[in-house]
DNA sequence: ATATCCCAAATTGTCAACAATAATATTGAA
DNA sequence: TTCAATATTATTGTTGACAATTTGGGATAT
């Protein structure tokens, strides 16, 4: 009776349950940010229930959780269509990370322990590494760059900014990159920038914390917006 | 057949399709923002699905997407609950309209047309009779402030930022203050800083339209937390 | 009286079949 | 040949039934 006991609570830890539609609705949306669900593409429900070997019921949920967060559009007797960012809406993103990321500085700035800051600077280190042999340069733009702003979100204490910049937005954000399979852009500069930022966090100043960061990812957005007018001007060219 | 033509295209324009998952969800969305379902209570599929006349298959679909706007919370065999939002839950989303609405205020500046500007002043005229009637006081606290907010950010030209402020966050404000019944707060003030920040749109100064708005919304929430905070210490007074 | 175990009822999760709609192919006429 | 109407196919929407799990109550032992 006892080792029943024991078991249970051990498999209760373990092996946590879920519904289909749940795990589902974490694959497909790993799909959809990594570009193995191409934007734009409709969705075929009897073609995806049969590779997840599940029932559509289940699938439909999933689906239907996905347009909730916004990923996929879904038109009545048409089908669901995955979600697809052209540069304007990128552009709004920016704008938005801009104000939303200032503020999670500001607020990392007032409750960061030292702990928190630890970790920070030790990212950056890791960061310094991965840019000074050729092929980190790739690695740390791609990854490491949301990686650092992930941190300082985490760090601002505010669950819901947390919600609306770690789950929704960086996903966006991933997906565009690998859709247009972006370079690393002025990767030396923000790795500047981002340690001015844990300087001025360390130091509790939520002001300067705020406006390094809102000049950071404008700086970001700046350099978003020249490479795509240079591309679309070379397609015009072509 | 000409005439088969024209009763389609007009009935295409007055009855579009919508499936009933989309329509339930329409209505808990409207029934969880009114009240009428009470925050966190707990969802019973078999009640609410002979309530609308529907089966569970389209109210899971429609409860799943409600999970995906983070309106209710679904635990694994388990069911689903409407989200109950505390105070600490309200002073972060306040927190983040401070920046979001700044934000808005900065691209109106930019973006809004003089047609745009006049619609606003029309609205401020109507809050100012609403005022001065001793009801009206009410109204315009629960309502028309929310309209004016709704406004400006339609202004922005931001289509996410519209749907982050207008499709999420004034939901959850809208209700929280019927779950808390909340009385108007310093209306004339208020409406003072409205006329203020609609005066800088106006004169396409951005950087000042987030200034007061920003200012606008912390004393808002300033307000909001004196409120409570006395709310509180009579609770532990008594 | 309290706690524990077990059983019954209710609820959630899943599936497969059917209905309704849209997409596609085919036929026929100009 | 090309366009339009029609028939066929595929996909989406909806339902009811069944399986799995949780919840609640009651009997029993301490």
């Amino acid at each position: 009776m006892v080792i029943d006991l024991i078991s249970d609570s051990v498999a209760n830890q373990s092996i946590k349950p879920s519904t289909l539609a749940d795990d589902v609705f974490d694959r497909i949306r790993t799909a959809i940010v990594k570009g193995e669900l191409a934007p734009g593409s409709k969705i075929n429900e009897p073609q995806l229930s049969r590779q997840y070997g599940i029932s559509r019921g289940p699938l439909r949920e999933a689906i239907r959780r996905l347009e909730g967060c916004k990923l996929v559009e879904i038109k009545p007797n048409i089908g669901a269509n995955i979600v697809h960012l052209d540069i304007s809406q990128i552009i709004e993103i920016y704008e938005i990370r801009e104000v939303l990321e200032g503020l999670a500085c500001k607020l990392a700035a007032a409750n960061a322990t030292s702990g928190d800051c630890a970790k920070l600077r030790e990212l950056l280190t890791h960061h310094e590494e991965q840019i000074q042999s050729e092929n980190g340069l790739r690695y740390y733009q791609r990854e490491g760059d949301l990686d650092f702003h992930y941190q300082i979100v985490q760090c601002s204490g505010n669950q819901r900014l947390f919600g609306m910049l770690c789950g929704e937005l960086y996903h966006l954000l991933r997906m565009y990159r690998i859709q247009t399979a972006s370079e690393p852009s002025r990767p030396i500069q923000a790795f500047k920038e981002h340690h001015q930022i844990v300087d001025s966090i360390e130091q509790s100043d939520g002001e300067l914390a705020e406006l390094l960061m809102v000049r950071h990812i404008c700086n970001a957005k700046k350099a978003l917006l020249t490479r795509i007018q240079g591309y679309q001007a070379s397609e015009e060219t072509d």
